[in-house]
DNA sequence: TTTTATACTGACCACTCGGTCATTATAAAA
DNA sequence: TTTTATAATGACCGAGTGGTCAGTATAAAA
Protein backbone atom coordinates (compact mmCIF):
# COMPACT_ATOMS: atom_id res chain seq x y z
CA UNK A 1 0.00 0.00 0.00
CA UNK A 2 2.50 2.59 0.91
CA UNK A 3 4.84 4.46 -1.37
CA UNK A 4 8.73 2.81 -0.88
CA UNK A 5 11.45 4.46 -1.63
CA UNK A 6 15.04 2.80 -1.61
CA UNK A 7 16.67 4.46 1.17
CA UNK A 8 20.02 2.62 1.06
CA UNK A 9 20.31 4.72 -2.64
CA UNK A 10 18.91 7.87 -0.81
CA UNK A 11 21.66 7.52 2.04
CA UNK A 12 24.64 7.12 -0.04
CA UNK A 13 23.21 10.22 -2.47
CA UNK A 14 23.32 12.42 0.39
CA UNK A 15 26.32 11.31 1.84
CA UNK A 16 27.63 11.81 -2.08
CA UNK A 17 26.21 15.79 -2.18
CA UNK A 18 27.10 16.22 0.85
CA UNK A 19 30.51 15.61 1.04
CA UNK A 20 30.99 17.50 -2.46
CA UNK A 21 29.07 20.37 -0.79
CA UNK A 22 31.55 20.12 2.00
CA UNK A 23 34.85 19.92 0.38
CA UNK A 24 33.82 22.79 -2.17
CA UNK A 25 32.67 25.01 0.27
CA UNK A 26 33.97 24.13 4.16
CA UNK A 27 31.79 22.14 6.50
CA UNK A 28 30.72 25.45 8.11
CA UNK A 29 29.90 27.30 5.24
CA UNK A 30 27.63 24.44 3.87
CA UNK A 31 24.10 24.74 5.26
CA UNK A 32 21.75 22.01 5.33
CA UNK A 33 19.36 24.11 3.15
CA UNK A 34 22.34 23.82 0.87
CA UNK A 35 22.92 20.47 0.49
CA UNK A 36 19.27 19.82 0.11
CA UNK A 37 19.20 22.48 -2.66
CA UNK A 38 21.49 21.31 -4.62
CA UNK A 39 20.00 17.89 -4.51
CA UNK A 40 16.72 19.29 -5.57
CA UNK A 41 15.26 17.84 -2.60
CA UNK A 42 13.67 19.73 0.52
CA UNK A 43 15.62 20.63 3.66
CA UNK A 44 13.43 18.04 6.14
CA UNK A 45 13.80 15.50 3.62
CA UNK A 46 17.51 15.26 4.87
CA UNK A 47 16.73 15.02 8.50
CA UNK A 48 14.78 11.87 7.16
CA UNK A 49 17.88 10.37 6.85
CA UNK A 50 19.85 12.10 9.00
CA UNK A 51 18.83 13.20 12.51
CA UNK A 52 21.57 16.05 12.13
CA UNK A 53 24.22 17.73 10.64
CA UNK A 54 26.58 15.89 12.89
CA UNK A 55 25.56 12.78 11.97
CA UNK A 56 25.66 13.60 8.72
CA UNK A 57 29.43 14.28 8.78
CA UNK A 58 29.72 11.41 11.48
CA UNK A 59 28.78 8.98 8.45
CA UNK A 60 30.95 10.73 5.82
CA UNK A 61 33.77 10.24 8.19
CA UNK A 62 33.25 6.34 8.98
CA UNK A 63 33.00 5.92 5.22
CA UNK A 64 36.22 7.99 4.59
CA UNK A 65 38.32 5.73 7.33
CA UNK A 66 36.90 2.76 6.33
CA UNK A 67 38.19 2.64 2.73
CA UNK A 68 41.10 4.37 3.49
CA UNK A 69 41.60 1.49 5.93
CA UNK A 70 41.39 -1.22 2.73
CA UNK A 71 43.65 1.03 1.17
CA UNK A 72 46.58 1.01 3.30
CA UNK A 73 46.67 -2.61 4.98
CA UNK A 74 47.40 -4.88 2.22
CA UNK A 75 46.38 -8.53 2.70
CA UNK A 76 49.18 -10.26 1.21
CA UNK A 77 52.66 -9.86 2.42
CA UNK A 78 55.41 -8.64 0.47
CA UNK A 79 58.56 -11.12 -0.21
CA UNK A 80 60.69 -8.06 -1.36
CA UNK A 81 61.87 -4.69 -0.92
CA UNK A 82 60.50 -3.50 -3.86
CA UNK A 83 57.40 -4.92 -3.42
CA UNK A 84 57.05 -3.57 -0.31
CA UNK A 85 57.71 0.02 -1.99
CA UNK A 86 55.57 -0.50 -4.83
CA UNK A 87 52.83 -0.67 -2.18
CA UNK A 88 54.03 2.22 -0.07
CA UNK A 89 54.62 4.31 -3.58
CA UNK A 90 50.44 3.04 -4.40
CA UNK A 91 49.30 4.00 -0.75
CA UNK A 92 50.73 7.50 -1.03
CA UNK A 93 49.52 8.38 -4.33
CA UNK A 94 46.14 8.62 -3.02
CA UNK A 95 43.06 10.60 -5.08
CA UNK A 96 42.45 13.91 -5.24
CA UNK A 97 38.89 12.99 -3.71
CA UNK A 98 40.51 11.40 -0.70
CA UNK A 99 43.03 14.35 -0.15
CA UNK A 100 40.19 16.78 -0.28
CA UNK A 101 38.54 15.37 2.69
CA UNK A 102 41.37 16.33 4.48
CA UNK A 103 40.82 19.61 5.32
CA UNK A 104 37.34 19.05 6.13
CA UNK A 105 38.41 16.51 8.48
CA UNK A 106 40.05 18.68 10.08
CA UNK A 107 37.48 22.19 10.04
CA UNK A 108 34.80 19.67 11.73
CA UNK A 109 36.94 17.48 14.16
CA UNK A 110 39.66 20.01 14.86
CA UNK A 111 37.78 20.95 17.95
CA UNK A 112 37.61 17.17 19.06
CA UNK A 113 41.38 17.20 19.48
CA UNK A 114 41.23 17.33 23.04
CA UNK A 115 38.68 14.54 23.75
CA UNK A 116 40.84 11.49 24.75
CA UNK A 117 38.04 9.20 23.21
CA UNK A 118 38.24 10.67 20.08
CA UNK A 119 42.35 10.38 19.95
CA UNK A 120 42.15 6.85 20.99
CA UNK A 121 39.90 5.88 17.94
CA UNK A 122 43.02 7.44 15.84
CA UNK A 123 45.41 6.22 17.70
CA UNK A 124 44.19 2.71 17.44
CA UNK A 125 43.83 2.96 13.52
CA UNK A 126 47.25 4.50 13.26
CA UNK A 127 48.73 1.68 15.53
CA UNK A 128 47.47 -0.87 13.34
CA UNK A 129 48.79 0.14 10.02
CA UNK A 130 51.74 0.51 12.08
CA UNK A 131 51.45 -2.83 13.06
CA UNK A 132 50.94 -4.21 9.26
CA UNK A 133 53.59 -2.82 8.42
CA UNK A 134 56.20 -3.77 11.56
CA UNK A 135 55.07 -7.17 10.74
CA UNK A 136 56.37 -7.18 6.89
CA UNK A 137 59.59 -5.46 8.18
CA UNK A 138 60.25 -8.23 10.52
CA UNK A 139 59.72 -10.68 7.76
CA UNK A 140 62.15 -9.01 5.39
CA UNK A 141 64.37 -8.43 8.07
CA UNK A 142 64.34 -12.70 8.56
CA UNK A 143 65.07 -13.28 5.26
CA UNK A 144 67.79 -10.86 5.19
CA UNK A 145 66.19 -8.61 2.64
CA UNK A 146 66.94 -5.23 4.62
CA UNK A 147 69.43 -3.80 7.22
CA UNK A 148 69.76 -5.74 10.51
CA UNK A 149 69.85 -2.80 12.13
CA UNK A 150 66.95 -1.02 12.38
CA UNK A 151 63.81 -1.87 15.07
CA UNK A 152 60.79 -2.95 12.81
CA UNK A 153 58.81 -2.09 15.59
CA UNK A 154 59.21 1.45 16.15
CA UNK A 155 60.40 1.55 12.57
CA UNK A 156 57.01 1.07 11.83
CA UNK A 157 55.51 3.55 13.88
CA UNK A 158 57.39 6.34 12.86
CA UNK A 159 57.01 4.92 9.28
CA UNK A 160 53.42 5.46 9.43
CA UNK A 161 53.95 9.40 11.26
CA UNK A 162 56.16 9.74 8.07
CA UNK A 163 53.22 8.78 5.10
CA UNK A 164 50.75 10.46 7.04
CA UNK A 165 52.56 13.54 7.12
CA UNK A 166 53.01 13.40 3.35
CA UNK A 167 49.62 12.75 2.62
CA UNK A 168 48.30 15.78 4.98
CA UNK A 169 50.64 17.77 3.13
CA UNK A 170 49.13 16.92 0.25
CA UNK A 171 45.53 17.34 1.06
CA UNK A 172 46.08 20.73 3.26
CA UNK A 173 48.26 22.44 0.64
CA UNK A 174 46.56 20.79 -2.38
CA UNK A 175 50.26 20.47 -3.83
CA UNK A 176 49.70 19.57 -7.99
CA UNK A 177 50.37 16.44 -9.26
CA UNK A 178 53.20 16.64 -10.63
CA UNK A 179 55.06 18.50 -7.91
CA UNK A 180 53.25 15.57 -5.78
CA UNK A 181 54.86 12.70 -7.93
CA UNK A 182 57.90 13.85 -7.89
CA UNK A 183 58.08 14.22 -4.27
CA UNK A 184 56.88 10.59 -3.99
CA UNK A 185 59.62 9.19 -6.08
CA UNK A 186 61.82 10.91 -3.80
CA UNK A 187 60.17 9.16 -0.88
CA UNK A 188 60.99 5.97 -2.54
CA UNK A 189 64.30 6.45 -3.54
CA UNK A 190 65.17 7.10 -0.19
CA UNK A 191 63.61 4.02 1.43
CA UNK A 192 65.37 1.92 -1.27
CA UNK A 193 68.97 3.20 -0.25
CA UNK A 194 67.94 3.13 3.45
CA UNK A 195 66.58 -0.03 3.90
CA UNK A 196 68.93 -1.99 2.23
CA UNK B 1 43.49 67.77 23.83
CA UNK B 2 42.43 64.00 22.99
CA UNK B 3 42.49 61.05 25.32
CA UNK B 4 45.31 58.87 23.96
CA UNK B 5 45.75 55.08 24.62
CA UNK B 6 48.67 52.46 23.82
CA UNK B 7 46.96 50.78 20.60
CA UNK B 8 49.65 48.80 20.31
CA UNK B 9 49.44 47.61 23.59
CA UNK B 10 45.94 47.11 23.51
CA UNK B 11 46.08 45.07 19.97
CA UNK B 12 48.30 42.87 22.16
CA UNK B 13 45.88 42.04 25.13
CA UNK B 14 43.00 41.53 22.34
CA UNK B 15 45.27 38.70 20.43
CA UNK B 16 46.18 37.34 23.83
CA UNK B 17 42.40 37.19 25.15
CA UNK B 18 41.28 36.29 22.09
CA UNK B 19 43.73 33.27 21.67
CA UNK B 20 42.68 32.30 25.13
CA UNK B 21 38.68 32.14 24.39
CA UNK B 22 39.44 30.34 21.01
CA UNK B 23 41.83 27.80 22.93
CA UNK B 24 39.34 27.29 25.42
CA UNK B 25 35.92 27.01 23.58
CA UNK B 26 36.71 26.87 19.69
CA UNK B 27 36.82 29.67 17.61
CA UNK B 28 33.28 29.16 16.25
CA UNK B 29 31.83 28.89 19.56
CA UNK B 30 33.59 32.43 20.67
CA UNK B 31 32.04 35.42 19.28
CA UNK B 32 33.16 38.62 19.23
CA UNK B 33 30.52 39.55 22.62
CA UNK B 34 32.32 37.01 24.09
CA UNK B 35 35.95 37.95 23.87
CA UNK B 36 34.69 41.60 24.73
CA UNK B 37 33.07 40.56 27.99
CA UNK B 38 35.90 38.51 29.08
CA UNK B 39 38.15 41.43 28.72
CA UNK B 40 35.67 43.70 30.35
CA UNK B 41 35.43 45.87 27.37
CA UNK B 42 32.57 46.32 24.86
CA UNK B 43 32.35 44.47 21.47
CA UNK B 44 32.57 47.74 19.85
CA UNK B 45 35.40 48.39 20.85
CA UNK B 46 36.98 45.19 19.23
CA UNK B 47 36.37 46.35 15.92
CA UNK B 48 37.90 49.57 16.54
CA UNK B 49 41.21 47.33 16.25
CA UNK B 50 40.08 44.58 14.63
CA UNK B 51 37.92 45.33 11.40
CA UNK B 52 36.34 41.53 11.66
CA UNK B 53 36.59 38.54 13.10
CA UNK B 54 38.81 37.30 10.48
CA UNK B 55 41.26 39.85 10.55
CA UNK B 56 41.87 38.63 14.42
CA UNK B 57 42.32 35.44 13.78
CA UNK B 58 44.82 36.36 10.95
CA UNK B 59 46.99 38.57 13.05
CA UNK B 60 47.05 35.47 15.63
CA UNK B 61 47.88 33.22 13.39
CA UNK B 62 50.66 35.27 11.73
CA UNK B 63 52.21 35.87 15.07
CA UNK B 64 52.38 32.13 16.45
CA UNK B 65 54.28 31.19 12.70
CA UNK B 66 56.50 34.06 13.05
CA UNK B 67 57.09 32.43 16.67
CA UNK B 68 57.67 29.29 15.12
CA UNK B 69 59.76 29.28 12.01
CA UNK B 70 62.78 30.50 14.39
CA UNK B 71 62.88 27.79 16.09
CA UNK B 72 62.43 24.95 13.05
CA UNK B 73 64.84 27.08 10.91
CA UNK B 74 69.02 26.98 12.06
CA UNK B 75 70.81 30.03 10.77
CA UNK B 76 74.55 28.51 10.16
CA UNK B 77 74.73 25.61 7.12
CA UNK B 78 75.69 22.24 7.79
CA UNK B 79 79.10 20.63 6.39
CA UNK B 80 78.99 17.31 7.38
CA UNK B 81 75.43 14.69 6.89
CA UNK B 82 75.80 14.20 10.35
CA UNK B 83 76.09 17.83 10.90
CA UNK B 84 72.49 17.98 9.02
CA UNK B 85 71.17 14.92 11.10
CA UNK B 86 71.99 16.12 14.35
CA UNK B 87 69.58 19.36 13.59
CA UNK B 88 66.64 17.14 12.44
CA UNK B 89 67.02 15.24 15.61
CA UNK B 90 66.94 18.35 17.24
CA UNK B 91 64.16 19.40 15.49
CA UNK B 92 62.39 16.40 16.26
CA UNK B 93 63.16 16.40 20.02
CA UNK B 94 60.97 18.92 20.57
CA UNK B 95 59.65 19.49 24.34
CA UNK B 96 56.87 17.91 25.43
CA UNK B 97 55.24 21.43 26.03
CA UNK B 98 55.36 22.41 22.79
CA UNK B 99 53.98 18.89 21.92
CA UNK B 100 51.36 19.36 23.84
CA UNK B 101 50.62 22.32 21.78
CA UNK B 102 49.75 20.73 18.75
CA UNK B 103 46.35 19.78 19.54
CA UNK B 104 45.16 22.69 20.75
CA UNK B 105 46.50 24.59 17.58
CA UNK B 106 44.17 21.98 15.75
CA UNK B 107 41.31 22.70 18.18
CA UNK B 108 41.72 26.85 17.72
CA UNK B 109 42.85 26.74 13.53
CA UNK B 110 40.63 23.52 13.12
CA UNK B 111 37.84 25.68 11.35
CA UNK B 112 40.05 27.86 9.48
CA UNK B 113 41.03 24.99 7.37
CA UNK B 114 38.72 25.74 4.61
CA UNK B 115 39.54 29.40 4.26
CA UNK B 116 42.38 30.08 1.36
CA UNK B 117 44.33 32.53 2.66
CA UNK B 118 44.89 30.41 6.19
CA UNK B 119 46.19 27.51 4.29
CA UNK B 120 48.16 29.49 2.06
CA UNK B 121 50.12 31.62 5.20
CA UNK B 122 50.39 27.60 6.56
CA UNK B 123 51.70 26.73 3.21
CA UNK B 124 54.40 29.54 2.97
CA UNK B 125 55.28 28.81 6.08
CA UNK B 126 56.40 24.82 5.24
CA UNK B 127 57.81 26.48 1.92
CA UNK B 128 60.08 28.18 3.36
CA UNK B 129 61.04 25.37 6.10
CA UNK B 130 61.64 23.15 3.06
CA UNK B 131 64.10 25.58 1.31
CA UNK B 132 66.19 25.59 4.34
CA UNK B 133 66.36 22.02 3.60
CA UNK B 134 66.76 21.95 -0.06
CA UNK B 135 69.39 24.21 0.09
CA UNK B 136 71.85 22.47 2.39
CA UNK B 137 71.04 19.46 0.62
CA UNK B 138 71.93 21.14 -2.87
CA UNK B 139 75.70 22.49 -0.96
CA UNK B 140 76.05 18.78 0.78
CA UNK B 141 75.18 17.13 -2.63
CA UNK B 142 77.78 19.60 -4.35
CA UNK B 143 80.13 18.61 -2.42
CA UNK B 144 79.87 14.83 -2.88
CA UNK B 145 78.63 14.08 0.80
CA UNK B 146 75.28 12.72 -0.60
CA UNK B 147 73.84 10.93 -2.83
CA UNK B 148 73.62 12.31 -6.49
CA UNK B 149 70.67 10.64 -7.51
CA UNK B 150 68.51 12.92 -5.53
CA UNK B 151 66.18 15.52 -5.98
CA UNK B 152 67.10 18.33 -3.38
CA UNK B 153 64.25 20.38 -4.49
CA UNK B 154 61.62 17.67 -3.96
CA UNK B 155 63.12 15.66 -1.19
CA UNK B 156 63.26 18.82 0.53
CA UNK B 157 59.64 19.66 0.54
CA UNK B 158 58.58 15.95 0.73
CA UNK B 159 61.21 15.95 3.83
CA UNK B 160 59.30 18.38 5.72
CA UNK B 161 55.80 17.02 5.36
CA UNK B 162 57.59 13.90 6.74
CA UNK B 163 59.25 15.27 9.67
CA UNK B 164 56.35 17.34 10.17
CA UNK B 165 53.91 13.60 10.01
CA UNK B 166 56.25 12.44 13.27
CA UNK B 167 55.86 16.05 15.35
CA UNK B 168 52.13 15.66 14.36
CA UNK B 169 51.50 12.40 15.65
CA UNK B 170 53.58 13.25 18.89
CA UNK B 171 51.58 15.56 19.74
CA UNK B 172 48.48 14.20 18.76
CA UNK B 173 48.49 10.31 20.24
CA UNK B 174 50.83 11.36 22.82
CA UNK B 175 53.06 9.15 22.33
CA UNK B 176 55.61 8.54 25.52
CA UNK B 177 59.03 9.68 25.44
CA UNK B 178 60.97 6.59 25.47
CA UNK B 179 58.69 5.16 22.42
CA UNK B 180 59.17 8.12 20.49
CA UNK B 181 62.73 8.99 21.35
CA UNK B 182 63.58 5.25 19.67
CA UNK B 183 61.00 5.96 16.76
CA UNK B 184 63.20 9.47 15.95
CA UNK B 185 66.52 6.80 16.17
CA UNK B 186 64.86 4.76 13.62
CA UNK B 187 64.40 7.93 11.28
CA UNK B 188 68.30 8.99 11.91
CA UNK B 189 69.16 5.69 10.84
CA UNK B 190 67.09 5.59 7.78
CA UNK B 191 68.67 9.15 6.73
CA UNK B 192 71.60 8.00 7.47
CA UNK B 193 72.25 5.03 5.40
CA UNK B 194 69.66 6.35 2.48
CA UNK B 195 71.02 9.67 1.95
CA UNK B 196 74.41 7.98 1.93
C1' DT C 1 37.17 74.97 34.58
C1' DT C 2 36.00 74.53 29.91
C1' DT C 3 36.85 72.79 25.50
C1' DT C 4 37.59 69.26 22.27
C1' DA C 5 39.47 65.42 19.86
C1' DT C 6 39.49 60.83 20.58
C1' DA C 7 38.06 56.34 22.73
C1' DC C 8 34.48 53.54 24.30
C1' DT C 9 29.87 51.74 24.68
C1' DG C 10 26.06 48.43 23.99
C1' DA C 11 21.44 48.34 22.10
C1' DC C 12 20.23 47.27 17.78
C1' DC C 13 19.98 45.42 13.00
C1' DA C 14 20.03 42.25 9.32
C1' DC C 15 20.84 37.87 8.52
C1' DT C 16 21.88 32.82 8.77
C1' DC C 17 21.33 28.43 10.50
C1' DG C 18 19.84 23.94 12.38
C1' DG C 19 15.93 21.74 13.23
C1' DT C 20 10.52 20.93 13.44
C1' DC C 21 6.04 19.54 11.96
C1' DA C 22 1.41 20.23 9.99
C1' DT C 23 0.34 19.50 5.47
C1' DT C 24 0.61 17.49 0.92
C1' DA C 25 2.13 14.13 -2.59
C1' DT C 26 2.97 9.51 -3.87
C1' DA C 27 2.49 4.81 -5.19
C1' DA C 28 1.24 0.23 -3.83
C1' DA C 29 -2.74 -2.50 -2.53
C1' DA C 30 -7.67 -3.23 -2.14
C1' DT D 1 -11.05 4.14 -8.36
C1' DT D 2 -10.45 4.44 -3.60
C1' DT D 3 -7.82 3.63 0.36
C1' DT D 4 -3.83 4.04 3.11
C1' DA D 5 0.73 3.85 4.87
C1' DT D 6 4.73 6.09 3.99
C1' DA D 7 7.70 9.84 1.92
C1' DA D 8 8.49 14.51 0.94
C1' DT D 9 7.76 19.29 1.64
C1' DG D 10 9.02 24.07 3.00
C1' DA D 11 7.22 27.80 5.92
C1' DC D 12 8.34 28.69 10.31
C1' DC D 13 10.83 29.13 14.80
C1' DG D 14 14.19 30.32 18.26
C1' DA D 15 18.81 31.04 18.94
C1' DG D 16 22.76 33.24 17.94
C1' DT D 17 26.09 36.01 15.11
C1' DG D 18 29.01 39.61 13.00
C1' DG D 19 28.96 44.14 12.52
C1' DT D 20 27.15 49.29 13.13
C1' DC D 21 26.61 53.77 15.01
C1' DA D 22 24.44 57.51 17.68
C1' DG D 23 25.41 58.72 21.95
C1' DT D 24 28.53 58.94 26.15
C1' DA D 25 32.86 59.08 28.72
C1' DT D 26 37.54 60.41 29.03
C1' DA D 27 41.73 62.92 29.48
C1' DA D 28 44.82 66.24 27.52
C1' DA D 29 45.14 71.10 26.33
C1' DA D 30 43.50 75.80 26.61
Amino acid sequence: MPKVVDKELMNQQIVFAALQAFVKHGFHNTSMSKIASEMGIAKGTLYLYFKSKDQLIEAITKQHFHNLKDRLVSQQNFNSVEALLSHIEGTLLISDEDSQFIPVFFEVFGPSFSSDKFINEYSNFFNEIAQFYTENLESLQTQGLIQQDLSPKYFGRVFVSMLDGIILHKGFFKINNTDYNLMVKEVIKLLRYGLN
